[in-house]
DNA sequence: AAATCAATCTCGTAC
DNA sequence: GTACGAGGTTGATTT
């Protein structure tokens, strides 16, 4: 990894064109080639970028770069893409080269799998007598987060999500019509479970005769790991 | 803006938990109080950060940490959500702080907006005799990105993407139930836009009886930039 | 390899 | 300030 602190400008071109006037910024080139471009500020995403596969090719400025103060040069170039990233160096401040070695990786906990897997083992957060038919219901437009019985005999479908938008119920709504013209499950009400639900979205599900159910992601892992629960 | 090559593991507590096992990393300290945690590879998304505003503290480590060989706790804390990042720096590689100043920002070109400004100006790519209404059309569900007149005298809604998925066609869809029902419109139909549309959403929408049109952005900037027209 | 879906998404913008 | 949609989204998983 090299690191680079340097007054530059950034041009880019590919999918769209974005140009980053003068300034001194910071430039991380990584070991598989790519480059980011990071200001002072901000958060995690750099100003402009080139993913890997890519590689950088450090050239002579023409004479017009040069007679303006550039010293370097520096193209990056996607092979596949044809996305380019040109750097124009006027002043380098920093420069330090570093092995880092493989990284093992993030470890993660929290995400929507573990909130379904959860849900499916406390399926009474949503609604007394309820049992799970199963997870991931395969149907002909996609799997169905959970599939469960009401004690009236009636199905239930659950669209499970970490944060709850409109696009979620549209998708429910398309399961709800699907699953609604199966005898054998008939008649199917739809339950959206979110951590947290958009006004909007809850407005949207509220009109389709859905219902909301807000999940509290720490409680239910709390009723996993062991606690005892007073019954 | 201070750059350090530690080796160093990492601990995430917030809206999830995540851990870095220990290795040697980058770390990005800006100076709105920000952290990232990079690897030598991957794209430009660290494998850990913090967003501002946060603000990082050095401890001591514990007598249990000093004894497994931590020199330095770095403690970044997010005030208003209480999320939290851990580093334990094992040995320190490098380390050095930059002044870099405000950044004068990034200008794109390219963009959703860019491409309907150009086909609001250049209607005759969706059809001929077509006549603009006007652009962003207010419904009570939401703008319709252009409204047209054929010549016909029906009326035409379309929805422009730079890519086009399966929700933007829902989203087409709802505008055209809607206005369908106002008599001074219908009867109206459907133009899906897009520089790529994706297999299920061109599915979709031809089922609906909504046209799929593909925009050629350089070419449609081409004839913008005044290039002579043969006719 | 292509498609599908989640994300500590981030980032702009309109309300 | 909050809500909403786009993104050079990125990244993971499945087909």
């Amino acid at each position: 990894m090299r690191l680079v602190i340097a007054r530059c400008s950034v041009d880019y071109t590919g999918r769209l064109n974005a140009h980053l006037p003068l300034a001194t910024r910071l430039l991380v080139h990584k070991g598989d080639g790519s480059l980011l471009v990071h200001s002072d500020g901000g958060s995690y995403k750099p100003l402009n970028w080139m993913s890997p596969p890519c590689t950088l090719t450090v050239e002579e400025p023409d004479a017009e770069s040069a007679s303006a103060g550039v010293l370097e040069h520096w193209r990056v170039t996607h092979a596949k893409t044809g996305d380019a990233l040109l750097v124009r160096i006027y002043e380098v401040l920093h420069d330090s080269t570093h092995e880092l070695g493989i990284d093992p990786g993030l470890q993660k906990d929290g995400v929507e799998a573990d909130l379904q897997r959860l849900l499916a083992e406390q399926v009474d957060v949503i609604g007394d007598g309820l049992q799970l038919v199963r997870r991931e219901y395969p149907t002909a437009i996609g799997p169905v987060d959970l599939l469960l019985r009401d004690p009236a005999g009636g199905t239930i479908a659950v669209e499970v999500k970490r944060r709850g938008d409109i696009d979620g119920v549209e998708q429910l709504t398309r399961y709800l019509e699907l699953l609604g013209r199966d005898p054998h499950l008939s008649p199917v009400t739809g339950v959206f479970a979110a951590q947290e639900i958009k006004p909007q979205a809850k407005v949207l599900a509220t009109d389709r005769g859905i219902r909301c159910v807000t999940l509290d992601y720490e409680g239910m892992k709390g009723i996993e790991s062991g606690a005892p629960r007073l019954f």
